[in-house]
DNA sequence: CGGAAATCATGACATAAATCATATTAAATC
DNA sequence: GATTTAATATGATTTATGTCATGATTTCCG
């Protein structure tokens, strides 16, 4: 198995913070998992034992809505770390995490992380330097999500798709999704995300083939009102 | 001047996981500031020189809008502490904090919370805590927004404002907002929260007497779609 | 105290977006 | 490869909410 010491993808996330022994212990610890398209890493409100590591692939956080449908929060890609608050918190998990392509996750137990946190100063305040982060940019969406129009919001999260996960030769983003899946990003039904898409493709904003999706035309993008 | 170690506020939030030796610094250090309903106390961009722990009143953490709307993020209350998050992540606010009443704060210099943090794993714990139960409260919201109605969201934020600031003698909230605040909260129209209190108050959900609102059914209030 | 300004209240209307309905196309399964 | 199932597409209609307009109150302040 290979080992976390060299490992890309912890180098992106707050794990690069840690001892050289206290990599080498998680690296000891973890397990690798492989999840294929749709399958459900954890699901709310369960308990987890530990934190999961994005090796490769995609999947995203989503919550059940009183009404019944599905909020999509985030996309987490490599090097991010999935359950970390939950850990954290010591609390259960109030996100479910689906694997939206075939994904490779290091499951690093609880103790790999919280033992640390308590002893390793620079470590735990990378993790809550992480927090913040987050705070804030959930902090802008609730305001987006409040103040601007869904047609703003699908242009908003393609730009940031291409922009975090970046594109394929052909210049498609590399993060494929169903209509749903963005409808579901954005805040929106089915039928209205179908639709903008539709629309912003008659306008030459992007051009779609399938479920690839390429922008044509960023700054009209964010002109789209 | 009084001292942060009898102090109740600071009981209330995470400077109770300081040494005594620290809460004597940050004692020694604070200075009380007092500010007028209306009066910002820091505005969305500023660099802080430190945080504001609440001593008494409340005020609410705002952002301004791309379409120069203002969306309130949040109420704060005895305990709170405001630009924790700048703070930590030492980034410029991307709120502002106004006063809604009369308001006590006092302010605590950085070094007086970044250190600690750096020494202090009991507090930093505590600290990182909070932020993770900010970031799931913020979740949440963000979710509410993306799918519940306004008419909803108005009935769980009195909800939300009573169990948090409690009522007065008359049974009345205590917290004194006016619609364009509630507007704010929830993310619509002056107008449509005027139109949805009347509304309320009409379906005897609550009463009004001015400002004041006073909660009268408040399971008929959890009910509404 | 009295006038100005802000806030609250409501009606009329416009519009974005949800919902319902129904094809069409693509993907999965036997 | 045929058949079922899911995803995409688009039209028609409804509904929630925003916007504009106008008055009535309340609050503020000289």
């Amino acid at each position: 198995m290979s080992k976390c010491e060299q490992c890309i993808a912890r180098q992106l996330n707050s794990l690069n913070a840690m001892t050289t022994e206290e990599i080498r212990n998680v690296s000891a610890c973890k397990t690798t998992r492989f999840y294929k398209k749709g399958d459900v890493i954890f699901g709310e409100g369960e308990s987890l034992h530990g934190v999961y590591c994005v090796r490769s692939g995609v999947c995203k956080l989503t919550k059940l809505s009183a009404n019944g449908k599905e909020h999509t929060v985030k996309l987490m890609g490599t090097g991010e770390l999935l359950g970390q608050r939950s850990v954290i918190s010591d609390e259960r998990t109030n996100l479910s995490a689906v694997a939206l392509n075939d994904i490779e996750l290091c499951f690093v137990p609880k103790d790999q992380i919280v033992n640390p946190l308590h002893e390793n100063q620079s470590f735990s305040f990378d993790v809550m330097k992480q927090l913040a982060k987050d705070l804030r940019s959930a902090e802008d969406d609730l305001i987006n999500m409040a103040q601007k129009s869904v047609k703003q919001r699908m242009a908003e999260t393609l730009i940031h798709i291409e922009k975090v996960f970046g594109v394929g030769e052909s210049g498609a983003l590399n993060v494929i999704l169903s209509r749903e899946d963005y409808a579901s990003i954005v805040g929106t039904a089915t039928e209205s995300a179908i639709r903008i898409l539709s629309q912003f493709k008659k306008e030459n904003l992007i051009s779609t083939s399938g479920k690839q999706i390429t922008i044509e035309d960023l700054e009209g993008l964010k002109r789209v009102e």
